[in-house]
This record gives C-alpha cells, sequence and structure tokens, in this order.
DNA sequence: TTTAATGTAATTTTATATGTTACATGAAAA
DNA sequence: TTTTCATGTAACATATAAAATTACATTAAA
C-alpha cells in the first residue's frame, strides 16, 4: 500500500509559496509538484475554506498565503485536509459480530489510538514557521559549501 | 486511502484456529475471512516460514498452529508479515535535492519514526493468548447474556 | 487410483488515486 | 469592449496496486 503524501505536498507548496511575495499560478506550483494544475487546484481548494490561502482569478491572479506561518502547525494543516488516519494499519469490518474480530479490534485499536495522539501531539507543535527557518538555513548551508 | 487489515485478518484466523484441534482447509479459513483460498494461502505463508503455522497437504490436511499462543506477541506476526510501514502519511519523493522536501521531510521524519516506535512497544506488550483471553470471556458474557 | 488438500505462477478484476479535458466564471490588460 | 489569463469544477480517462481468480503441479490419505 502507498503512503499518502498529501500533508507532505502541501506544506511543500505553502513553503514555496512563502518565498515569493506575489500570487503563484497553479501553473507554476504544479510545476513544482511535478504534478498537475487541476490537481493543485483541488488541493489548495481545501486550505483556502480552513482560510490558509487566498486564491485570485485573471490576470496577475494565483495563490497567496493568507495567514502568518508562525500561526499555521502541522496540526491545523493536517484537521485541514480532514484528519485522514494517520496509522497505516487498520481493522477487519467482516463480521462485527464475530467475538474474534471484537477481540482483536479492541486490542489493536487502544494502540492505534495511543499513537495517533501522540503523532497530533507534535503535529501541534511545529509551526510552518519553524520548517521555513529550517529551509533557510539548510539554504545558506548550501551556499556556504557552493562558495567553499 | 484504504487501511491495510492484514494484520487484524491474521490474528483473526490465527484465533479461531486455536479453536479448533485438527487442521482448518485454506478454504474454511477463506469462508471465516470472506475471502478466497489462495488468499489464505498466501498470508498463511509468510507465517509458515516464520514458524507459526504448520501445512499439510493431501486429505486431511489444511492448517494448524506450530506456536503456542502465549509466546507470540503482535509484533512477532508484525515483523512476520514484513514490518509494513504503520504510518499512512509518508514523505514527497519527487525532488530529493530540494531543500524545501529536505526541510518537511526532516520535520515529519521524527514525529512518525516517535509514534511507530510506540506502537511497535505496544505490539510487544500483547500476545495472542491475551487476545484469545479476551475472544474466551466475550463468549462467556454473551452466554450469560443469551441465558438471562 | 481417486480424492482432497496445499504451492505457486500467471492472469484478471477491482478499487482508488491521479491526471486530463472541457468549459464556465471572473478579472485585468490591451 | 474584447482578448487574455487565471481559477472552479464536473466529467472522464489513465495508472497503479491490491485482491481475487484460474490453472495446474505436487503431495498424501482413503
Amino acid at each position: 500500500m502507498k503512503t499518502d503524501t498529501r500533508l507532505s505536498d502541501i506544506l511543500h507548496i505553502l513553503l514555496h509559496m512563502a518565498e515569493r511575495d506575489s500570487p503563484v499560478t497553479s501553473e507554476t506550483l504544479s510545476q513544482i509538484m511535478r504534478s498537475n494544475p487541476v490537481v493543485v487546484r483541488r488541493i489548495m481548494a481545501g486550505l483556502r475554506k480552513a482560510g490558509y490561502v487566498r486564491s485570485k482569478k485573471g490576470h496577475g491572479g494565483g495563490w497567496s498565503l493568507a495567514t502568518d506561518l508562525a500561526h499555521i502547525t502541522l496540526a491545523d494543516i493536517y484537521i485541514a485536509i480532514g484528519s485522514p488516519s494517520l496509522i497505516k494499519l487498520g481493522f477487519r469490518n467482516v463480521a462485527p459480530g464475530c467475538l474474534v474480530e471484537q477481540a482483536v479490534n479492541g486490542a489493536l485499536e487502544s494502540s492505534f489510538r495511543e499513537a495517533e495522539a501522540l503523532l497530533l501531539r507534535r503535529f501541534h507543535e511545529i509551526t510552518l514557521k519553524q520548517l521555513s527557518e529550517d529551509f533557510h538555513l539548510r539554504f545558506e548551508d548550501a551556499r556556504n559549501i557552493e562558495k567553499a
């Protein structure tokens, strides 16, 4: 089963947007993403609904940030994309009356919940500002290595 | 994205097998699983390799447990099925040279690892014996309710 | 020697995510 | 005001991976 890179994709887009001061088109973002403008619009539509980005139609239009990155956490974005289950493993739900199934699911459920809660706590602790600063550090490092 | 119910499925099969004292055919297991005998054989092949079950061909053949359930943990089974990633979310890996991608992945990676480690610790704590006992408790409860 | 089981490769089907097309809408520029 | 460039979105197509099925070899008991 493939992993879902949507959260990672969105963070990628937002951090790239933070480096520009004029609206960025879906076309440009799709090139950065190596994806498709319509796919980008679909992703961004959710973020717009949550108030993190704005879109502008027509000439000179495109997408821009609507919120200071310091005030957006990974948890915010996670919630904006619909809080998808974080755990890849799931429960059989073939015969809910089956007592074996109930026993197995009961044991797995509490472990899954704990792990999800931990992950969400970490997500609440990380702002997009931090990620952006991390990027800038890497950028400077790369420049210094180039010079040397 | 769908969740992977393989671990749950296998636990289900093993617990059902524990209730029988003669070999169970793939056909029977596939009915319990609402799946297919060949799929069952594929799943069981991994468990046999790990030494948890035995198979017998021909008349009266089928699958049986090779190890005391008290000595098998959820972690053992998880490892036997190839230690698949436990976290549904993944990293973009479109442009590994991209510093934005690196910054994002770095932040996600440590959180994912923490959550995976927690889940695995829980898996080590739970034996199939415990699950089986839980099932028998539920079974007795159901009988008592029926009588009353 | 027939029947019943597993073992496994090859193929088909299905589900889902992703990508694409088409066209409506809106806004700026010519 | 008309053209161009952008988003918005529904409908459709494609790609990919998981699951199921088919086919047939192997093995063992009746």
